[in-house]
Formats: structure tokens, sequence, C-alpha cells
DNA sequence: TAGATTGTTAATCGATTAACAATC
DNA sequence: TAGATTGTTAATCGATTAACAATC
């Protein structure tokens, strides 16, 4: 790996498509893997492909492509796929309960560790055989089971406290979900997971699509 | 609103928040608001987002502001959010279910409107006094509901051909969380949502502000 | 060697930022 | 009018695409 590399936005951004896609050609057996082949399955541009794994290292080889297992290590690396960082959940609604049972954990390279409620109906219960914790006992929590990353799945008027407690708990990277502006302190990595935001897109790019000349369809506000 | 307007990608993924912070603003009661208190409110330069506005008409006054519900009617309008499409909900596994429960669907201008799984467990619950649907009876409901957007909740391995059913019945917008390369015919809008690139960005940006020196943690895989 | 495919440099494209004239 | 704030044009920045030399 370079030293010092600077990775574009959005290569970094891609990177974790490139893992998947690697891992999942890693399981058919694959052991080496043209960019050609890579932007085929991606949808991404050889070049495009190429320049991105340029950008902090040289693991192809020319003449015959990537080594399937040395990039994956290398951008798995890179990621920091490797540090096992410990997880814990905010908030138990459906989305923070869905989260919990859903996301595939260990494969990022996290293992989620704690969750947390502040309702007494669902304090106690356990999810995937962690039990949830009332959010009073953030701290402490947090320092023993060394938690690196919170998941705020809490309400939208509760975010900005829950960011709050957490970084003051040590917390420095914090997954969020609410769909309002979270400030967290200097040196606090904060990434904003905005669930409507697609299907507004889905709604434009078909609006655009399907001109509605027959108005069929009552305005829902105005 | 102008006609045949050109808005680029970027101002299109902006336009949610806009519309999301100037409903929230509207609820407060301002009825002006200017580019710089937007721009505070989001985290945007007000440069940015007069760029933005003035990319689908003039809505602003200058020296003043702009209408906070004049400017409310035209954004949504871009999006589409008038249009009251109809949404089905394909495959009810943990994100499935929550995203049901969830997604403030008549907030973005839609109505969830059918959900379809296989499981003969699920077919004839229902979510939101919505009754799952066997998948075997999407083309019926479909038309019988005049469903516009399909949401794809399946498994990865099945994510392809329930996209192909989708498309054959006619629907036209897909809002896809499978992390697979689904493709579509020409003239289908689809947007994929991938939950975990979010926290593969946490774990990068945490992974170069805490160097991990001591090693002190196993890697995952290698 | 010949064919294939990378890595890199240059050219293009698109998006953001800066500056300021227009005007409320 | 003076102060404020938009809308637009120009400058900068960043990301993608194209081309090709290097080399396996």
């Amino acid at each position: 790996m370079k030293d010092n590399i600077v990775i574009s936005k959005a290569t970094i951004d891609r990177l974790p498509l490139y893992f998947r896609t690697l891992k999942q050609a890693e399981g058919e057996g694959i052991t080496i893997i043209s960019s050609e082949e890579l932007g085929r399955r991606l949808g991404i541009t050889p070049e495009q492909i190429r320049k991105d794994f340029a950008s902090f290292g040289d693991f192809g080889k020319k003449g015959v492509g990537y080594f399937v297992k040395e990039l994956l290590r290398n951008v798995g690396e890179i990621l920091g796929l490797h540090r096992n960082w410990n997880i814990a959940i905010v908030g138990v609604g459906h989305l923070g309960w869905a989260l919990a049972n859903y996301i595939n954990f260990e494969g990022l390279g996290c293992n989620l560790r704690a969750i947390f409620d502040i309702s007494p109906d669902i304090v106690g219960r356990s999810i995937k055989g962690i039990v949830i914790d009332h959010f009073d006992h953030l701290e402490a929590i947090t320092a023993e089971r060394n938690i690196h990353i919170g998941v705020i799945t809490v309400p939208n008027n509760r975010a900005q406290a829950v960011a709050d407690r957490l970084t003051a708990a040590g917390i420095k990277g914090i997954w969020n979900f609410a769909t309002v502006k979270v400030r967290v302190p200097e040196g606090t990595c904060l990434v904003n997971e905005d669930l409507s935001t697609g299907l507004s897109s889905v709604s434009y790019y078909l609006a655009r699509q399907m001109p509605d000349e027959k108005n069929e369809n009552v305005p829902f506000f105005g």
C-alpha cells in the first residue's frame, strides 16, 4: 500500500462495491480478474476501475489482470475492514431493529456489541443474542465493550442528544439515520444515511418520463 | 417552472433535502427564507443553493429571499411529489418489514398499496392495514391497484427475477435494496440503495484517523 | 514474439466556488 | 435611498474519459 495516499471521495464510495464484487468472484473460484470483467459486473468503466486501484497501489499485472486475493486484502485494508470495529446501535424502532438483524456486520469487519433503547418494553429483550441495554448505561458499556462506532436510529428530535452522548463517551465514528443535521466535534467521523431521498429520486425520474397530462391524481399537498 | 430544464444529478440529489428543510421551516411559521439561512440549516453553501434553485426557475426575490410555500410547491413538483405514486414492496424480510413500517410514504407523495412475499408464513398477514399478497399475484394486483413503483427487498439471488417480473408487469420505477447489479429495460427508472456502503465509509475514515499501531485486533479475513 | 491488459498522462466534462451586477 | 439578497457569469476545482506507452 502506498504511503500518504490521497484517495478521492468518489473512489472511496466505490471501494465497498469493489470489495463485495471481488468477494463474489473469489467465491466463484476466480483468482485473476481484469478491469474489463470487473467493470462488466459492476457497470463501471474499466478505465475508472484501473484509475481507482492505481490510486492506492500497483496491484495489477500488465497483460494479465488483478490477483483477486491480493486486491481483496488491499481494498479491505484501505477500508479498514481488518480493524474489527465494535458497533452499538442506539434506538430500536423499526429501523434499528431491522439493521440489527439485517446488516451483515461481520462481513464489513464489524461486530455488533451493544444495543440501546429507553423504552422499558424494549430494554432487556435481546437481538442476535445481544441484550438491549438502557441508554443510561451508554458510557459504562461503551468503555467496557470498547465500542468504536455508534449507529443512530432514534427519532429526529433525539438524534443530536444521542450524538452528543456518543461523542462524549469517546465514540469517534457515527452512522446516522436521522434526517436532521447532526453536529459532532472535530475529529468525529459522521456519515449520514438518508433512506428517503432514494425514493424521491425514483419519483423525479418517473415524473419526467410520465408527464401527467391527464392530471388524474389529486395533488397531495399544496 | 422553466420549460425544458436540465437539472444536474447533484442538484436532484439535494432537492429532497431542500424539500424536507423547507417543510420544517414552514412548520415553524417561516414564510420567507434566505439562501443563507437555508444553507446554515443544511450545511450547504448559500451560493450552491441559489444555483440549484435558479436552475429550475426564479423563485426568489432579490433583497428579500425565497417564499417558503412557493418554493416548496415548486421543489415538490420538480420531484414529482404531487403525483401520488402507488408503491409495492416485494419481500418482507427484516428490511422490507422495517421499510413498510418506517418510511413516511405519504410525506414523499407516495401511497403504499401492496406488499408481496412468497412465504406461506407471511402471506395473509398485514402491515399498516395492507394484506401481504403472494408474489404470484403481482401482475393482477399491479394492474388493479395501479402500482407505479416497486421496492425490491428480497435476497440478492432473487433480485433480478423480481425486477424482471416488475418491469414485465409494466412498473417503470424501481427502488432496489439488493446489492447485486440489476438490469432493467430502457425506460425503467432504477435507483439502487446500498445500505452497507455507509458503514464502510465510517470504517475508512475511522481507520485513517486511528492508525492501528498496536495491531491489537485480530484480522477478520485474509 | 504477439496479444493482452495495466498504469499514467492528457483532454474533457461536470460541479462547486467566487464575484458581482441586478433589483427588491 | 441604502442595505440586503438574488441570479448569473467567470474561475476553480475535481472527477471521468480517452489515449497510449509500458510490460507481462
